[in-house]
DNA sequence: CATTTTTACGAAAACGTTTTCTTTATTTTC
DNA sequence: GAAAATAAAGAAAACGTTTTCGTAAAAATG
């Protein structure tokens, strides 16, 4: 820990340490020429303030928090690329919590940022659990919360994601106009998401207005388990009446899906049509190159990041709440052809 | 910020402020039937003891920084996974950095940290500029550094890394087992990294044992604008005596060289040999799929992050500095068959 | 020139803990 | 049963800032 504090400091100066305080701060109560000298010994002596002291007494910790379930996968990691981004230009330190898609982690680390650590949280939140009480317990402290991707479905909360349903409906439609008539949805089960809800809407929907069938056989719910998740597929894509196409709502599902394609020899996409949500920045050298709806990942840490800068500065998140959806795109390649 | 505090908890109980600290603290002067007392009310009004206060006493942040340049790859996700995985274990925070390459980044926030806001910091270099000053005086605080990845080449400071030298050698040695007559190395220019000295180092190594001639045409420095280096392979890889083998030192001019030989026609592995630095999880679905050279990044993330925890909890680290070396793991596919 | 205002600074309280030092009451020891 | 030891709790200082308030000297005002 820096030795050097405003003690030693105003002892080098000949000052009281309020005075030196308040020069450092640019404090119009000290004199232009204090302030300069102030700041030269400053300099000199490499004085690095102690930001719990200047936290406990402003009570402002000049930090974030980022809650999500994982950070090893595209789409987290170009979020909290966005994020950081946003909370450099503020000046503000980002800590992060990794939940692992356990619903016990988010709460624990919900629970502790209430002691005041940050001054704002970004959640995403995990699969597995309902999701209520330990979130807006949060927002009862007064400390702003911003939801992003994977976001409750309450009314109070500022949240900013995806157009899932349109992506999905687009996604699926993309694959009827290819020619497909049993398309199969693939998502992970467990607890209620509303990506994944919003995402299956938009599947059914575009079935809907296609006249094509809703059949309970062909929505395939895998686990985080991938091993598992292959033997899954591979049942599914071995059965005589198994689907032509394939709309993964999940990056990891379609890379599950090349490998068991792979494995008995199923041609994408002669015989199996794929097309998945996913920021895979390599999908276009896929063999063969996989067709994406890619979620504005960047964008949507850059927004979320600015809507909590934007309530932590004015308290105005209690008479407004934000909704913001940010679109997907849908790039079309060879796996869906 | 929370409301509730020592004081508001001692009033509810009839117990003075101390007493309480003392019974949450599990301190033995304190009766037993009282701390259960204690227990039971700051849990009833869910008291969450203020961090920057108890900070500011103890002179411990109970958090850690990573310094990386940046998050959006595979290889520095891993290794924050890896990190966050032992300092959740410890109980710690993690805050984090982005230099982007950036070394004025690098320079600013470690003299930030010099406050006392962490520690112990873990950091991974930026590729731009010379290195020295403004990490050891970290040290000097006496807050612990723990290198990974790239590190400097100093001796006084622990370090986390890959085998470099053994796993390029490796990598080189493997096209020539395959064929190559002419191998190209791909790496990034501009400034100095340990991790490229050293893999450069293996290539030359590898090319000395089989008696291939060291060409410094071969030697193709990219650098980080995308459209630029595919622009540079593609006049490599058209020219008559252009290469017929590539070890690329970094993911990205790997993916550059796949899009310059679709670009161009070149068949991988036909006509060039690919093999890369690469922690990329779908590198098997490439087409070709892609031989890579895999460093351990998440073994890195936990490995540094032990390290650097026990130079926190005993305070060995200014009479022993640990070296320690992961090996890498050469995975053959097609692109160098 | 006497008063008010402004300027520049210092003293001290406050933020919420932790910890050292007392203090009182109870138990042990000879 | 008096002295010593122990147990349980409280008072107060300390951590390093920031900020409110006070105050002296200088400048402005009439």
């Amino acid at each position: 820990m820096s030795n050097i504090n405003l003690k030693r400091l105003s002892e080098e100066l000949g000052l009281s340490i309020s005075s030196v305080s308040k020069a450092l701060r640019d404090s119009y109560e000290i004199s232009a020429a204090t302030k300069k000298r102030v700041l030269a010994m400053a300099e000199k002596l490499n004085y690095q303030p102690n930001p719990f002291a200047s936290s406990l007494r402003r009570k402002k910790s000049i930090t974030i928090a980022v809650v999500i379930p994982e950070i090893a996968n595209n789409y987290f990691a170009l979020a909290i690329d966005g994020i950081q981004l946003i909370a450099q230009q503020k000046g503000y330190h980002v800590l992060t919590y990794l939940t692992h898609e356990d619903v016990r982690n988010e709460e624990s680390t919900v629970r502790h940022l209430q002691g005041g650590r940050v001054d704002g949280v970004l959640v995403s939140l995990c699969s597995d659990g309902a999701h209520g009480k330990h979130l807006l317990s949060l927002q009862e402290t007064g400390i702003p919360i911003v939801f992003f991707d994977r976001v409750p479905e309450l009314q109070g909360c500022p949240t900013v994601t995806t157009d899932d349903f349109d992506s999905s409906f687009n996604a699926t439609e993309h694959l009827i106009k290819a020619g497909c008539k049993k398309i199969a949805y693939l998502c992970v089960s467990g607890g209620y998401l509303s990506t994944t809800h919003n995402r299956m809407k938009g599947y059914l929907a575009a079935l809907k207005k296609y006249a094509l069938p809703e059949d309970a056989k062909l929505i395939i719910e895998c686990s985080n388990d991938d091993a598992a998740n292959l033997h899954l597929l591979k049942n599914v894509f071995r059965k005589k009446n198994r689907p032509d196409g394939v709309v993964s709502s999940v990056e990891k599902l379609a890379i599950s899906t090349y490998y068991a394609c792979n494995e008995i020899n199923l041609k994408i996409p002669q015989q199996l049509k794929v097309i998945s949500f996913s920021c895979l920045r390599t999908a276009s050298l896929f063999s063969p190159s996989l067709s994406t709806i890619t979620p504005p990942a960047f964008e949507i840490g850059k927004e979320s990041a600015s809507m909590l800068f934007r309530m932590i500065e004015k308290k105005i998140f209690v008479n407004r709440v934000d909704k913001v959806v940010l679109k997907g795109t849908l790039i079309e390649r060879n796996s869906s052809k």
